[in-house]
DNA sequence: ATGTCC
């Protein structure tokens, strides 16, 4: 539905909404975001809430610009599962070895990164092309196969695999899935360009001031999209460390490896013209391309297939969504709930914070059902070992203030 | 989501 309070006299990109009772602010900051001159077309997913300039949940195209916010803060954020060759009775019988696993194959909480840094390829990319990347290089490869905070996680669980695909047969398996992105140099990255593409911009109002963006015929722009391409390898490369590196201690190899981003954007044919595609916090899902749709620590991750949907510019959620803050949840709930609900649910929790609760997010099989006309499902993964991080231990402090 | 100005 195009809407068109904040200028009377240009016309808003039109833009459709998926799911219901989305978040009103949400739905402002879309209409924000398809109010600018530069906007061609817009989508809301289903597990929409607010984020800083587009909505998470946001799918935007521009004409020949690509907005920073509109990627997101942490740049190409992704997904991975890995099925193992190992029957899915292996992990009932030795629980302890795969816990042993997560906690060394990777490292949690912000500011991580590994005492004895991880090797990978991408840091022989190019990482000198500009000054701020090139004074990131080091943190990157100190925090390479990390995972990060806030909704990341790493876990195993049950693949059911509903018909015959992938080259796979019908039936359970062992899954190993991590959702990371490009840690804290990705979010350097982010906050740097965006600043930079405010400065470029002084005529925005408040409004819309974080979504300012570069435009990717100038030297600031093409030195973004460079960026944001790297770290799409390097989040890339995060995940391929955490697999390798667990699969390789549980003398286990991948039959089957599926992964994608949520917060990047493409150069993509929308009718006649090319436009940028910003995705952020939504799973591509094109014709037949295969996604992941990750719930909560206590509910499933769907294996999706896209049906193309032009409508959504070939998009779909990618979560549940949050029904309630981190601050609300942290205030409602304690560490005794959390564990309640996964002992009820037979899951196993190595760490994580009460803001992860699953009550604060909302229930993905609605959010499915939101988005039949988006994605086909495929399969159902059922988490049970969870790790995420540690409880912050400003938290209490945070929610004490308010 | 990050990292530190708590």
């Amino acid at each position: 539905m195009p809407r068109n309070r904040e200028k009377k006299n240009q016309k808003s990109a039109p833009y459709r909404i998926w799911g219901e009772n989305l978040d009103i602010e949400a739905i402002r900051q879309m209409d924000n975001a398809c109010s600018l001159p530069i906007s061609v077309k817009g989508a809301l997913m289903p597990d929409a809430h607010k984020g800083y300039g587009l909505p998470i949940g946001g799918v935007l195209a521009v004409k020949n610009a690509v907005i920073p916010y509109a990627v997101g803060v942490d740049i190409a954020c992704r997904v991975k599962m890995s099925v193992l060759d190992l029957p899915f009775q292996e992990y009932e019988k030795n629980r302890g070895k795969f816990k042993i696993a997560l906690e060394t194959e990777t490292r949690f909480g912000v500011g991580q990164g590994f005492a004895r840094p991880r090797q990978h390829r991408v840091m022989n990319d190019n990482w000198s092309f500009c000054p701020q990347v090139r004074n990131l290089k080091d943190k990157a490869w100190k925090q390479l196969g990390t995972s990060g905070s806030g909704n990341h996680f790493a876990e195993f669980g049950q693949l059911m695999l509903e018909k015959n695909d992938f080259g796979l047969e019908k039936g359970i398996y062992l899954a190993l899935l991590t959702h990371s992105g490009s840690r804290g140099t990705g979010a350097a990255i982010a906050k740097h360009y965006s600043a930079l593409a405010k400065k470029l911009h002084p005529e925005l109002p408040r409004h819309l001031n974080n979504l300012a963006w570069l435009d990717l015929k100038s030297s600031e722009g093409e030195e973004y999209w460079q960026a944001m391409e790297l770290m799409g390898r390097y989040a890339s490369a995060n995940h391929d460390i955490i697999h390798t590196g667990v699969l390789h201690h549980l003398g286990a190899i991948s039959i089957l490896s599926l992964e994608n981003h949520h917060n990047f954007a493409w150069k993509e044919q929308l009718g006649h013209r090319e436009v940028i595609v910003h995705r952020k916090g939504a799973t591509p899902a094109g014709k037949d391309v295969p996604g992941i749709i990750p719930g909560s620590m206590a509910s499933p991750t769907f294996i999706v297939r896209g049906l193309g949907n032009e409508a959504a510019m070939c998009s779909a959620a990618h979560g549940a969504g949050r029904k309630m803050s981190r601050t609300a949840a942290m205030k409602k709930f304690k560490q005794s709930d959390m564990i309640k609900l996964l002992n009820q649910r037979g899951i196993t929790l190595i760490s994580a914070g009460i803001d992860e609760i699953p009550m604060a997010y909302k229930s993905i099989e609605t959010v499915m059902d939101q988005q039949k006309d988006l994605v086909e499902i495929l399969g159902r993964f059922d988490p049970k070992l969870v790790k995420m991080a540690p409880p912050d231990r400003y938290a209490k402090k945070r929610t004490g203030k308010k």
